[in-house]
DNA sequence: GTAAATTGTGGGACGGGTTTCAGGTCAAAC
DNA sequence: GTTTGACCTGAAACCCGTCCCACAATTTAC
């Protein structure tokens, strides 16, 4: 493989010319550079990309952990990350976690190694605080409100629009309202906001018993949906349009008829619902965390959800 | 930041002796081990993984070229090579196309500065032939049946299923039947093989005028929604069950009586319909694409996709 | 008891660029 | 006529590891 020193010792310049040509810099003769340039030309030459990132002690990536793939807040998060970093010059690494914590770990001591610029924590299973150390090697940045711990992060303010969501429901008379929740609130920072929102509106926490937690796919939603079947709530409040499709799938299968609902996410399964929403407007989110990321921002980047009233 | 010479100086021993301890390596005394790996546990040393990179001349990283991001199929085939990728020590960066040639080259010349040690296209707009002339770096993989252009590739064989579809549909007497296509017949293999099915089992190929190109999400289904609304297929055979859903949507916004439909993919929007669907099994073509890229195979690999007939 | 193999350690080339600094030329400014 | 400063070019240090090779000290084999 052809090196810069190939290129300078044919050319007949030296590495600092060629480098020089090569980045299009200036202190260069225009006769110069078009021998040089002829040089390069003719025998097919490209620069390491990694020896530059040695050189230049970058490496223009960002590191985006993702717990899953196949979900539509993880795929639309990530997709305006992408596009973010694109934009910028930048590219992104996938790294998925499966919520496991050993996973993380081993990211996280990637970054240490210098692997990527910044990393990007869509989700998250290991303490907040951990994952707060490792800013010393460079940008860590998280997808939801981090309260008291010092992190960079770009989130949704989910609080008012869930209000919004509950007042509509008790508005309607719902008595029996059960959540559909990702994880358990201790774990993850939604499900406490969820659970907040609703004891606010309704005055008393919601029964933990009458609570679906785990749920992220739609075929987790079908689960769920036996679930319901027996404790038979009026309201299933899910944490995805297309999870909350896979209630009605269940109840459908089975010749029942099915609780009103709400999702979020404002997912095609949704519309063709007509059930009520929640948008969290990820593209912003994506665009702020990235600009955490690459280090053109810093502190905390938080962003209005949005409710949709339908049916 | 504190390098290898660093913890050579500092423990008094060499550098080859340090990077045998690093990497776990035999020839070093138990004695010797402790007394480096001490220094290293006490400065916090980390070794830079681009230094590994430029050194050993591989950067266990593929990437992957999308052409969009918040689509099924794309998600699924994402989902499966980085699954893969991550089993084998790689690492995927994602590329985003949005179809554009202009980005598809600058991916391929980033290839040719060996950012990567494969490369895979889930898509391309490019001409074939331009995407094996970079074989000469490295794994250059499609994810579509090449023909007779010399490129590793990892697809599935839709002819069968295709053609048990539209045998299913001309069995129930259906008449008109419309397309969906995600690109120009002449851009796209997928699109070609759905016509060549049409053709082999109605004897006659299918209408052009009749047909809607260029679907890949539910918005795009909502507009041919209203192209077919004028139409009036009796049956519509979308590109994915989640374009079929926006056909659907369409019609029963405008209370309209909607065609009978089926989709692709095997999302759950078509379990929500009730259509039927076609599965292309997207995890065995993104685990085949891997091994390709990698350099584990050699070559094509043929999946067989799977007709599911509901309602 | 000596030849051969194994183990332990260090030196230094190598991978392939970027960047600082030094030195030289030449034209404009004073 | 000298100073100033912009322009051009090259030498060499630097980024940070890996790995081949040399050499010494032990073991093992015969």
């Amino acid at each position: 493989m052809t090196n810069i020193h190939d290129i300078a010792r044919i050319s007949g310049y030296s590495v600092s010319t060629v480098s020089r040509v090569l980045n299009h810099r200036k202190y260069v003769s225009d006769a110069v550079r078009a021998k040089v340039q002829a040089v390069i030309d003719g025998l097919d030459y490209a620069p390491s990309e990694v020896a530059r990132d040695l050189s230049r002690g970058k490496t223009m990536k960002i590191g985006v952990v993702l717990p899953i793939f196949v979900h539509p807040y993880y795929t639309a998060l990530m997709q305006s990350i992408t596009e973010a970093a694109f934009a910028q010059g930048y590219q992104v690494t996938l790294l998925p976690s499966n919520y496991q914590p050993k996973l993380e770990k081993q990211f996280l001591e990637q970054f240490r190694r210098r692997s990527f610029d910044g990393l990007i924590f869509t989700s998250h299973e290991s303490p907040l605080a951990d994952l707060a150390k490792y800013q010393e090697f460079g940008p860590v940045v998280v997808c939801e409100d981090p309260g008291a711990v010092d992190i960079a992060a770009a989130f949704t303010d989910r609080k008012d629009s869930y209000r919004q969501a509950f007042e509509w429901i008790r508005a309607r008379g719902y008595q029996h309202v059960s959540l559909m929740l990702p994880r358990e609130p201790k774990l993850s920072a939604t499900s406490r906001t969820m659970v907040e929102a609703y004891t606010a509106v309704f005055g008393t926490p919601p029964d933990p018993t009458r609570n679906w937690v785990g749920s992220m796919t739609n075929e987790d939603g079908k689960a769920a949906g036996a679930f319901f079947a027996k404790l038979q709530p009026d309201f299933v409040f899910s944490n995805g349009d297309d999870i909350a499709a896979g209630v009605l799938e269940y109840y459908v299968e089975h010749g029942l008829q099915p609780p009103a609902m709400m999702g979020q996410e404002n997912e095609t399964a949704g519309r063709l619902m007509g059930i009520s929403t929640i948008d969290h407007h990820l593209d912003a989110v994506g665009q702020a965390a990235l600009a955490l990321a690459t280090g053109a921002k810093h502190g905390r980047v938080e962003i209005t959800s949005q409710f949709i009233a339908r049916g």
